[in-house]
DNA sequence: CTCCATGGTTGACGCTGTCAACCATGGAGC
DNA sequence: GCTCCATGGTTGACAGCGTCAACCATGGAG
């Protein structure tokens, strides 16, 4: 019975901190229940009695992953002007993306095969994409815009297609090295940063 | 003995036929050759003397998907100005990701523990990579710039980006839902293609 | 004091990828 | 024509996986 270090509540949380880091060692294919179990001396059915499936663990983690993409996206610099700020949050987007790809890929690589079975993740995406959606209103706003309803909403979409779609391909994911990006990662960001300006139709690019 | 319908090279033929019939069904995750096997009345080694690994017959699917993607996108009406064209290789682009979701995902979705051990699909990606890069290089044309190496590379990495980005999302992959897109997919992507237009400075935007 | 929900246990099942050993066949070399 | 060996199939085994089932300790509510 495990090195008995525990009052309730503490294998759930023990057993989603011991997959997030399995998944940070080996991604999520490398994550297996039992493996969890193993590691933290408990039978290979313990887990199972906080978590019906192993999906069930896996939106967990999504979902923390998403909590701590948010907490990154909200921690750029504040007072900025609009442009500059649309542009930070793109960065953080980006940097979040490179430099914790599995937890990236947890939130959005990973195939759940039924998103609606786990609403607390779904909100916590949600809540993600709304910080976007507000950055890029007050971006417009700032040039005497006013943007909001389904513009807004297409608008957001365009945006995080962008940056999702880049940072896919910049994790080698999609393509395995498709493109031979010979110039330095911060290049290419910044370039398709001021081409999503432009596609915004904002004035002085992003930058 | 299965039914021995074969000459040689024939059931490596039908090992990848009858996995891409399975992927078709069950999406990616529920592909094991032992099933394969088991279809083509084989024994559950068999197809191990014509594949290394499961990750190998994945790779040769993806390359077959890469070939299929690339006539899909080359088969758009010819003749079209310059715009139009991009514009109808952006929509063919999403006409074969949303049409054909589980190949689209063998493509982009699956993670190849190492895609340079699989030099043809790499090929076969590169290949689509191109016909993008030259449909964007003949829209600048158009409007008279030339425009051709990094800066080329960084126009087709943008588009690219945003049509793959968009494409994970409109499939749900990504985000469960996160968006609701209560308009038509063909309107959200007409949106977008007229922003990725203006992001490529193309003066009509590309409709 | 009893009872039952909670959270742990062990054991089994069928599935997977993969390794190993064995065997039929048919064409090349002598 | 006989031998030999590569090719492409076979069966059998192994470990690891998710999951189901049954069992058991404990502790708080009635």
């Amino acid at each position: 019975m495990a090195a008995g270090r525990g009052r309730p509540e503490d294998l759930r949380e023990a057993c989603v901190r011991e997959a997030l880091a399995i998944v940070a060692e080996q991604g999520v294919e490398g994550l297996s229940l039992r493996e969890v179990a193993r590691r933290l001396g408990v039978s290979h059915q313990a887990p199972y009695k906080h978590f019906p499936s192993r999906d069930h663990i896996l939106a967990e983690m999504a979902a923390r992953a998403f909590a701590a993409f948010a907490g990154h996206l909200e921690s750029r610099p504040p007072g900025n002007p609009p442009h500059e700020d649309l542009a930070a949050m793109g960065r953080a987007y980006m940097d979040y993306a490179l430099s914790r790809p599995l937890d990236y890929r947890l939130m959005f690589g990973t195939p759940l095969p039924n998103p609606a079975d786990h609403p607390d993740m779904l909100r916590l995406a949600c809540h993600a994409f709304d910080m976007l959606r507000q950055g890029i209103a007050r971006a417009h706003a700032a040039e005497g815009r006013t943007v909001e309803g389904q513009d807004l909403d297409a608008d957001a979409l365009y945006v995080w297609s962008t940056l999702h779609g880049l940072a896919g391909i910049l994790r080698g994911q999609a393509t395995g090295g498709l493109v031979q990006v010979a110039v330095p990662v911060e290049t290419v960001l910044e370039e398709m940063l001021a081409r999503v300006g432009r596609g915004l139709g904002l004035r002085a690019g992003k930058t």
